[in-house]
DNA sequence: CCTTGCGTTTCGTTATTCGAAACACTAGCA
DNA sequence: TGCTAGTGTTTCGAATAACGAAACGCAAGG
């Protein structure tokens, strides 16, 4: 399975529409989280794997690979950083993040915690 | 492999922060795709399984359980639909589409279609 | 009845991920 | 030199997730 990338035929869409790419790309597990790991600035493979409980440094390394051939991370000095194409989808992500935690209210008001 | 739900331990992570939640949740494959599909209005299974080619019924029905206990959408006359909470994401996630289209340009960039 | 269309489940096959170990390389140090 | 410890990375069998096609149940229409 090639990485996805904008203008080509990905897992699920013939299109070639550049979400369909990015939903292929960040629905394989770990991928958002590699990159949520990077947004404060560089990683060595290590202090990733110590950072994602659970992630097996095979999955890592795929994920590193199809993240650079992307061009979304690049290898650095000290690790893995995020490029400037990176770095923009790290900001985009930021709704997201405050989506989670409206989500975790609203769960929060489904079933309070004694008061 | 329980839903994922904030302020729960998830794959990956024991601290409970809704975000993780949220990445173990969409870092499955086509849960964004169906978000994605849904935005738009209700649509009922076998049309989901339509607009998203390749996936497979037996994995439409574990994302739109997963869904379900999300909170993201539910079950209407007209098939299935996104909540509040789902159309919030959809929000959140409208600029990880334009990232997508950046994406793209750049992509071209390096490889220019004759002209 | 019979067909058609829908929502859904089942199950054997294939693809992806896990988990642990190993390899390669570098730096520090006796 | 030789050892140790710390990286980055690859390998491979086992476990899990997804595919793919078929089937089941049900309601509506002819």
């Amino acid at each position: 399975m090639p990485t996805p990338r904008p203008g080509r035929p990905v897992r699920g869409s013939t299109t070639g529409l550049p979400i369909m790419a990015a939903m292929d790309l960040f629905g394989r597990r770990w991928a958002l989280r590699v990159l949520w790991e990077l947004r404060a600035g560089p990683l060595g493979a290590r202090a990733l794997l110590a950072q994602c409980e659970g992630m097996s440094s095979s999955v890592l390394y795929q994920r590193l690979r199809e993240l650079t051939a992307s061009g979304i991370i690049a290898p650095s000095t000290d690790g893995y950083e995020l490029t400037r194409l990176g770095a923009a989808l790290s900001q985009a992500l930021q709704p997201l993040n405050e989506w989670a935690n409206t989500w975790a209210e609203e769960q929060d008001d489904q079933n309070p915690a004694k008061a």
